[in-house]
DNA sequence: GTCTATACGATGATAGAC
DNA sequence: GTCTATCATCGTATAGAC
């Protein structure tokens, strides 16, 4: 069967974290797999569609991840400061958010949706975990869940950059750090009023041009 | 005199921003200055010298703003909101975070170094701020002004890089306000043990390698 | 200082043998 | 399915005229 095909994908999504989508050459890629140009060319129609493979396959690893992260029984907020706490490799980058900001990804969006599906359901994870967590009387049922899940998302993502931007992993642990507190925070104080939930959708829930 | 020189950076400047780094070709430099290859190689040594050039020009008109910013003479609180609330164009992205994941940013400490420079000095700048107002008695002086410092940017950044995924200004938004409240709250609440100076030094002061 | 012409490797894809 | 040529194009830099 098809045994080049794995080496391939595997060998794409190591390149498409270390070295992201536009630096990512099918030469490096067949350097990295072992396969030859007409392995390639045979399984994939060409470099977007073996990164688009890749990309779908990373995200829906690590949907899976959030999943099984957040499904569990304990506190609702439990499972959020779970997945802040969660080992990161700050200088080596998020491995999607990573891409994030590459102009080919901007401007495909067949190679933005599988990264964006994935912040999309970390963001419904930890609002609905909010959500659960007012019901229960454990937080603050006035906070807007969505606002709180964007920023935490964002402290992450941004610790990520820092850490990046000056090849250090302290900045990412930082963020992380600041993350749990904001959320520990917001959950025995009063709310201000911009803070507070509206009427108007979640405005991350599902992506435009899609 | 050099009449080209100005017109090869300022494309090289919105190309970087556009673009990015690694998809800003000469040619496209070219054609948006209307300037030949001859006058790119006699002002430039090439590529990464013309980008450099560029790179530091913007980092210094936004440490320049920084600057402005942050020596005002008000609460010393007031304007790192001014800071967190200053206009942005989310899904544009950050001028200078957003080269920040780049591949080739990151192996090259020469380009990194003005990018790491001014987020460095926006660190510096609430670090201060922070301390400022322990001093007044505005804040709580157990906070660590570093870790306080780091989780903002972050916010910031992190937004940045969210709205881009989504193709949504909302979520820059809805995190510069995140970040608002975390500060508003930092500046009231009791602080947590781990969130608490230490007599370790400020872990972003100066980047690494540079 | 600026231009056009040219060189040359890398990138991304194709052709055809096995 | 996989391999080794081969190819057109682009990205980057140089040469030399004006």
């Amino acid at each position: 069967m098809s045994s080049k095909r794995e080496a391939l994908l595997s060998a794409a999504k190591d390149l498409l974290w270390e070295h992201g989508y536009e630096a990512m050459s099918p030469a490096k890629v067949l350097e990295a797999s072992g396969a030859g140009q007409g392995s390639l060319y045979h399984h994939f129609k060409g470099k977007k569609d073996l990164a688009l493979a890749a990309l779908e396959q990373v995200s829906a690893e690590m949907q899976s991840e959030i999943r099984r992260l957040f499904d569990g029984t304990g506190r609702p907020l439990a499972r959020v400061e779970e997945y802040l706490l969660s080992k990161r490799d700050g200088v080596k980058g998020s491995r999607l958010g990573r891409l994030a900001l590459e102009y080919s990804i901007l401007t495909d969006d067949e190679l933005r949706q599988p990264i964006a599906n994935y912040f999309s359901l970390v963001e419904e994870k930890i609002r609905n975990a909010v959500r659960d967590a007012a019901q229960l009387g454990l937080i603050n049922p006035d906070l807007d869940a969505d606002q709180v899940a964007v920023t935490l998302v964002a402290m992450i993502e941004g610790g990520f950059l820092l850490s990046r931007v000056h090849k250090n992993p302290a900045p990412m642990e930082r963020a992380a750090q600041g993350a749990l507190f904001m959320l520990r925070a917001l959950a025995t104080r009063d709310i201000p009023n911009w803070m507070k939930r509206t009427d108007a959708p979640a405005v991350t829930r599902r992506t435009p041009n899609a």
